[in-house]
DNA sequence: GCCTAAAATGTATACGTATTCATTTTATGG
DNA sequence: CCATAAAATGAATACGTATACATTTTAGGC
């Protein structure tokens, strides 16, 4: 490894005006310069970030803990996130957590010192949170939020529970389900509650929580759907689970939406494909969660003040072909 | 923050005492071994990452170089890759890179001192090849490869792009229709090499290069369809480009296959979709590339040496639902 | 040409860890 | 109980960088 030592002794120079050349430029002569950017270039010299992070005590090195890219949503989140992050010169360090590990995702992610952490994954309590604060690691969450209620970005999922069960109420539904996710997450705990002041109160065998990926969607939908009397609608708690839903139908020649209604909630990219046509609740702006949280991590560990973080988005249904008149 | 040295003096131990219980348990004592994990405790001590692998000159950090997630292939890969990563104790350093920011991309990803790097965006001239044997660094490719034809896991391209067209001639087509990336890199360029075997001459208005993202795209689409005689069908580079075709020819209200049949290469999990029913061409073994490669490339880093990796995996068409006898 | 201020460069040190080598403590066998 | 080997611990150092401080060089004004 060609260290800043090694270009100093080539260029003639001390290895102090070397990491000048590289940090401050305008405090060294032209002629210097020249003759270290030479050497550089002859060595093929690279600085060793670890070092500068460790004699700077910081790194340009942020932690993102996302949800699992089965799920469409993190796929535009995980994008715009790491994207913009290396616009703005950070290194992104990614993980895919699965909501049963994520003691031990918080426990490597904690040992690179990293100028900031965004977290997609976070139960309602979570020790993690004391833990950032502690180490005074900025961070934020999107999608998801703690129970206490700072630095986080998210839909109005209340509402957006809300919407969606309302729009099938309207259109004549009676019997509607719901799917959904794990009820220790602020996500799918609140947009059921939405589903619930709509429709006030839903059949518990109609009501299944806990599913996360594709098979526990379609075990769930076998289960509603060998009901004597099976929903007309499904709410589905994500859009991926509607994803999720609209395939297996699909494959089992159940026509979508003559013979069944399913609503989604995200308003993914996916959605809108000429062949899925997915009707779903999404934030009206549009704005994708993931870049409104990184820049806003970004801005706190450029500022390095922190004023509490709290945006929730507004929600609508875009109603496309998945649901119709019961 | 709180250093080993620190916890030390909490334990009354020296340093190097703790660094030993980190590092070699079973060469410290079981009694000072408690009073140092107590102190850890109490000072929620959490080593320094730098620090460690400034002194030891190795990381257990991979970078990863992927495509954009746009195409769902990348989606599938970069999950693969990084969850097998981290299974194995590495954290992922992860870059969308778009083909005209390589550049930048390798320059920003080199100062990490890294244990290997994992790459899809070559081309098949690059000089990142040189750079990374300079530093010696355990490198792969995947999906895509260098003209020096070595490190790389990907499938038989020549074959994909055969049979694709080969599947459409033998439902009778005549006029079909190619839309593909970059020729630069080794990819489409085999892809389209293997499409030109199956079908003699192509004309060549009825070939586009060069696509990259949905919208580009869809004008390939619009360009071939407002042909005085359009194609009845289309051998896509990829599945995210039959993808996007798919969305525009749905949206324009052709039918699919009856009006038009298209195949892609790749068999990613959206094509399987029961609103998608994709036909295409992808791996026998269905393996996911992106597994195979970052399981290469950990042997390569652990094993410390490095016999020259070359998979190519055969193909087959599976047969789906957008195509049909013309 | 000399004095002074400013600019440029060099020297020394710190960051937090792992490890080599030296030293101390413990265990073993007679 | 002592001599010796082995085990456990401590002291010192290196990794590659950035920077505070010291020193040298340059420029400016007379």
């Amino acid at each position: 490894m060609v260290s800043s030592k090694d270009v100093a002794i080539q260029a003639g120079v001390s290895q102090a005006t070397v990491s000048r050349v590289l940090n401050h430029p305008d405090r060294v002569q032209a002629k210097t310069r020249d003759k270290v950017q030479a050497a550089i270039e002859t060595l093929k010299y690279v600085p060793n970030a670890h070092a500068r992070s460790l004699v700077q005590d910081k790194t340009k090195l942020i932690t993102l803990l996302s949800g699992p890219l089965y799920n469409p949503f993190f796929v535009e989140t995980t994008s715009a996130i790491v994207n913009y992050a290396n616009k703005k010169g950070y290194q992104v360090n990614v993980q895919f957590v699965q909501d049963d590990e994520l003691a031990l995702a918080y426990a490597t992610a904690i040992q690179t010192k990293v100028a900031g952490m965004i977290l997609s994954c976070v139960f309602l309590e979570d020790a993690i949170f004391e833990q950032l604060t502690h180490m005074s690691i900025p961070f934020i969450t999107y999608n998801r939020k703690h129970a206490r209620n700072e630095y986080f970005v998210e839909i109005d999922n209340k509402q957006a529970g809300y919407l969606a069960a309302q729009h099938l109420q309207r259109l004549g539904h009676k019997r509607i389900a719901f799917i959904g996710g794990s009820q220790k997450v602020s996500t799918f705990h609140d947009r059921f509650i939405g589903v619930k002041q709509a429709l006030g109160t839903l059949l518990p065998e109609l009501v299944i929580h806990n599913t996360a990926d594709k098979e526990e969607v379609a075990k769930a939908y076998a289960q509603l759907m060998q009901l004597p009397t099976p929903p007309t609608a499904i709410v589905c708690g994500a859009d991926s689970i509607a994803l999720a839903v609209m395939d297996v139908a699909y494959k089992a020649q159940v026509k979508i939406p003559e013979e069944l209604s399913i609503i989604g909630i995200d308003n993914v990219e996916d959605s809108r494909h000429g062949a899925i046509q997915l009707t779903t609740v999404g934030s009206i702006s549009e704005r994708n969660l993931g870049l409104v949280a990184i820049q806003e991590l970004i801005k706190m560990i450029e500022n390095e003040k922190k004023p509490c973080i709290q945006i929730t988005e507004s929600v609508k249904v875009f109603s496309r072909s998945t649901t119709q008149r019961c």
